[in-house]
This record gives structure tokens, C-alpha cells and sequence, in this order.
DNA sequence: AATGCCATCAACCGCCCACAC
DNA sequence: CGTGTGGGCGGTTGATGGCAT
């Protein structure tokens, strides 16, 4: 016997969400928290899946997501992350807390998986030629092989601070364990690197309200897009915190303590990097491992024998 | 200005797994 | 133990915008 839909499929909306369906969304999980998302549409009123309200709020409004061009940090460990664990774009995303898997997988398939294959080339044409493919001057395997492990280098260190335990000044992540066991990451995260969700559909509204009535459905799809690539340049979304009361809730911090004043709707839900993952993966290991022993460096060592090591 | 092609990314689809009963 | 359900995940699609012709 096949499953059955998730909801009910006849008179669901489909396609991209308006302003007015975010606020429904963020609204009623700001009151209630994530979860039971089959009761979310019934509750809220919205013509939508329970995957579809799920899937908005963990790859969009959720807060914590930072959105917009990746850094070339985030970009190397994204390529080392891939190549350690495959197309596991979740767990991938766990080591970037600020990322959504979907972003990361978009991410590869739009520009990585390109830039890797024309890499790819370069490398076989510089094997079969001993010359680069944009005309630099040739390089050497050895040399190509340590710029490599270089790369990995300074991902692993990316990675590391990412998953650092350190207390010091600058770090403000604190490592909690819930109720259920996890561990989550309540690092303070600054409003002007991570977009909430009222940061973000504040954004979605200023475009809505700045179009008449009639262009609102246009301008949806628009300011959505804009968000993508305008994160840190984000208008005066007051009048809008006011209306949602929701900024205080995810970002009040008590300064003193470092922690967040209110976390309740959203604990647990917050995509911080330990909360999904494995206790402590051959990844992590090999990080912490790497740290103990962080002046061996890792030139001289082979690619096969740190896949070794990992394997 | 019109058209076609390509890149991007939000959203959907279908499968899988964990868990409750 | 078997079944049903909710939620997670990865692959894919489709709408949109930008650029070239």
C-alpha cells in the first residue's frame, strides 16, 4: 500500500510564498515553536503542505540563517566537506550552522561542481601539458598537490574554529545540553552577519509595501530574490520589529551572561552545528586530533595518507 | 526592442528512517 | 513485530533575472 500525501493535496498553493504567508508562518511558530507541522497549516490558515511550511521555515525564515554570497572559508570547507562525506548536504551543513543544506547544495551545483571540474581540467591538462589552463606559469604536482593540502589546511583550521570549544573572549559559543539529550550551540549570533526571520521577512515587506496592491504577487518572488543576495543591507525594519515583538525573542541577550534571554520556541530548532550531529564523527575527531598536534604540519603528507587517516 | 539562452535558487517530489502505537 | 505517521534528506524542477545576439 503506497503512503499517503502528506496532506491533503487538493486547494494547496504551491509555488513561491507571499509576505502575508510568512507572517502566518513565523507568527504561529513565534507562539507555538517548530514542530508538529502537519497541525501547521490547519492552524494557521495557510493553503500549504506541512513539508512546504517545514521546508519555508528551515531553509528561510528560520533564525540564524545567513544568506547571501559564501566567504571563501566557507567555500573551501564545502569542497573538503564534500569530498569527506559525499552529497550529505545536511551533515555538511551541520559544520556550517549558518547555512541551510538546500544553500549548500544550490551552492555546489550552481558554481562548485563547475569550478571543480574546470579545476579538474586544469589538472589534467597540466598533467598531460605541464602548463595551467589560464596560462599562469606551470606548476609542479608536488606543488599542486601542497596547494591543495594547504587548502585543506585552512579549512580544517575554518573548521575547527567553527567547532571550537574555546572560551575565549571573542568566542562567545556556549555549548548547552537541552532536555533531549543534544547539545546545542547557543552561540550569540550578531544581526548584522546572520539574518533572522524578522530581518528577513522585514526585507520581504519593505519591497511588498513599497509596491502597490496589484504588484505585490510580482514583487514576492522579487524581494525574495533580493534577500538572497542583499542580507547586510537591510532597510529600517522597526515598525515591523515592533509588530513582530519576535527580533527580542531570538536575539535579546543578556550581555553579562552571554546567553539568550529567551530560546523556548525555538530550542532545539536553532540549526546550531552540534545539534545534528553524530557525537563526535571521524571529521570532528580527525579536527581535534589535528588541533592536539597542530604544529605537525601537513606538508610532507600525502593526500592517500590522510585519506588514511580519515578512513 | 525583441528574442533566446543560461545561471541561479526557492520550492517541490519522492524516498527513507525513526518512532509511537 | 508490523504498521502508520511525521519529519529529514537528496535530487530535481520551474520561475525568474541577466546577458548576449
Amino acid at each position: 500500500m503506497g503512503r499517503p500525501p502528506c496532506c491533503d493535496k487538493i486547494g494547496l498553493k504551491k509555488g513561491p510564498w507571499t509576505p502575508e504567508e510568512d507572517i502566518l508562518l513565523v507568527s504561529y511558530i513565534q507562539e507555538h515553536g517548530p514542530g508538529n507541522w502537519r497541525a501547521v497549516p490547519s492552524n494557521t490558515g495557510l493553503l500549504r503542505c506541512s513539508k512546504s511550511c517545514r521546508l519555508r521555515w528551515t531553509n528561510y525564515l528560520r533564525p540564524g540563517i545567513k544568506r547571501g554570497n559564501f566567504t571563501d572559508q566557507e567555500e573551501s570547507m564545502i569542497i573538503h566537506l564534500q569530498a569527506l562525506l559525499g552529497n550529505r548536504w545536511a551533515a555538511i551543513a551541520s559544520y556550517l550552522p549558518e547555512r541551510t543544506d538546500n544553500d549548500i547544495k544550490n551552492y555546489w551545483n550552481t558554481h562548485l561542481r563547475k569550478k571543480l571540474k574546470k579545476l579538474q581540467n586544469g589538472v589534467d591538462d597540466q598533467s598531460r601539458n605541464g602548463v595551467s589552463l589560464d596560462g599562469s606559469q606551470p606548476i609542479s604536482r608536488g606543488q599542486w598537490e601542497r596547494r591543495l593540502q594547504t587548502d585543506m589546511h585552512m579549512a580544517k583550521q575554518a573548521l575547527f574554529d567553527a567547532l571550537s570549544l574555546d572560551k575565549s573572549p571573542n568566542n562567545s559559543s556556549e555549548i548547552t545540553e537541552s532536555s533531549n539529550g543534544y547539545y546545542s550551540n547557543t552561540r550569540l549570533i550578531p544581526s548584522a552577519t546572520y539574518a533572522s526571520s524578522t530581518e528577513n521577512i522585514s526585507r520581504l515587506l519593505q519591497g511588498w509595501m513599497e509596491n502597490s496592491p496589484k504588484n505585490a504577487q510580482k514583487s514576492t518572488s522579487e524581494t525574495t530574490q533580493r534577500t538572497g543576495t542583499d542580507s547586510t543591507s537591510s532597510g529600517s525594519p522597526e515598525a515591523l520589529e515592533s509588530f513582530f515583538g519576535f527580533e527580542s525573542s531570538i536575539s535579546d541577550v543578556d550581555e553579562t551572561t552571554n546567553s539568550m534571554t529567551e530560546t523556548k520556541p525555538f530550542e532545539g530548532e536553532r540549526k546550531a552545528s552540534l545539534n545534528t550531529q553524530v557525537p563526535l564523527s571521524l571529521l570532528e575527531k580527525w579536527l581535534f586530533e589535528e588541533a592536539v598536534s597542530q604544529d605537525q604540519d601537513m606538508v610532507g603528507v600525502s593526500l592517500d595518507d590522510m585519506a588514511h587517516q580519515l578512513l
